[in-house]
RNA sequence: GGGUAGGUGGUCGAGUGGUUAAUGGCACCAGACUGUAAAUCUGGCCGCGAGAGCGUACGUUGGUUCGAAUCCAACCCUGCCCA
């Protein structure tokens, strides 16, 4: 007899494609409750920028993976599938349907894929010492070789000015002694835990563009400059939260080097960019079924529970 | 009205007689992506063509020249200064 995996509904999609709306519609119709996928929704009072569905947004569904870490600690992905997975066991065991959202890419893949990461200590004095000598004048280079000797197959992909993959290519042997493509290896030794059906929202450019603006300015006006400067009260240091796209903005006008008008300006574009890889990342995915954002919201619905069966 | 600086590809901005379809930045498009991922990086980017190539381009119109975005003339427009 065979064992059928569990199901678990994955729907992706740029920000501002309507991606909370949707889940929430489905989740209602289906008995299911939702996993966020979003690297900033993690995060504690980071609600305006992160475009966190509001309790009234959320209508008595639950949403898991959402204000689980202080904006001070630090994050990664790691942590995230292992969390997400045990809110998927969770909602599971109440025979309710897991409905994983959200725009980041990595966090889906690594739970659609099974990726397993072993225990890789974040050595913090190391990390500094390589960011010492990247800056360096011709030091990227050198680390580059390094990084070349130690592991030349993932080097293949990884570009001389790709400071962060290279560094972390370093790190993985430094902590571990094995090479990050030994590590990869072995992260999908264990197989995918259960029955991912994954689907994307799209829609047209132009009218998604449109949609990012106007939920900037909506940011704005909701107070997202306030937001930041009581982060910044509260917290000391942001190891990852202030990479979010919004905050980093919000910082530099706070301190000068941006008026409001640019700042305003910068959000917007580089979301708009944002978005676009997004999309470049779901597209990889080849099993995922496309939802055109714009279509009737029951459409969609349907569309995925015809995905499902 | 006088003087002066300038008008370059979607935009900003180099280029001052020929290897120039025109450096670069940005936007835009496409792609990569396994522990920072809302991050980081790569490629393309006048039109047509798979390609060789062809066509069209540096305000406008003429001119000089074997050859002009680059020199000359007139005109149009913009900024600044003086009236």
């Amino acid at each position: 007899m065979i064992i059928l995996k569990p199901k678990v509904i994955v729907i992706v999609g740029p920000t501002a494609s309507g991606k909370t709306a949707l889940s929430i519609e489905l989740a209602k119709k289906i008995n299911g409750e939702i996993v966020s996928c979003d690297s900033m929704q993690i995060y504690k009072d980071m609600d305006i920028g992160s475009a966190k569905p509001s309790i009234e947004e959320m209508q008595g569904i639950k949403h898991y993976m959402i204000d689980i870490v202080s904006p001070d600690e630090r994050f990664s992905v790691a942590e995230y599938k292992k969390q997400a997975e045990m809110a998927i066991e969770e909602i599971l065991q109440k025979q309710k349907v897991p409905i994983v959202i959200g725009g980041t890419g990595l966090y889906a893949d690594s739970l659609i894929y099974g990726i397993e990461y072993k225990e890789v200590e974040f050595d913090a004095e190391y990390r500094n010492e390589l960011e010492n000598i990247a800056k360096e004048p011709n030091g990227l280079e050198g680390l580059y070789n390094k990084a070349k000797k130690l592991d030349s197959v993932a080097m293949e992909k990884i570009s001389p000015n790709d400071k962060k993959r290279i560094l972390r290519v370093l790190e993985i042997y430094h902590s571990t002694g094995k090479t990050k493509t030994e590590m990869e290896a072995e992260s999908r030794k264990n197989g995918v835990k259960y029955d991912y059906r994954v689907f994307a929202i799209d829609m047209d450019r132009e009218v998604l563009y449109e949609r990012i603006n106007k939920r900037v300015d909506l940011m704005l006006e909701m107070g997202l400059v306030e937001e930041v400067e009581n982060l910044l009260k509260k917290y000391k240091e942001f190891p990852t939260a202030m990479q979010g796209l919004g905050y980093k903005e919000v910082v530099q006008y706070l301190n000068g080097e941006l008026t409001k008008e640019e700042m305003i300006e910068k959000i917007k574009q580089e979301t708009r960019r944002y978005a676009k890889r997004q999309l470049t990342w779901f597209r990889k995915n080849k099993q995922t079924i496309w939802l055109d954002g714009l279509s009737d919201m029951q459409n969609n619905v349907s569309i995925i529970l015809g995905g499902i069966n």
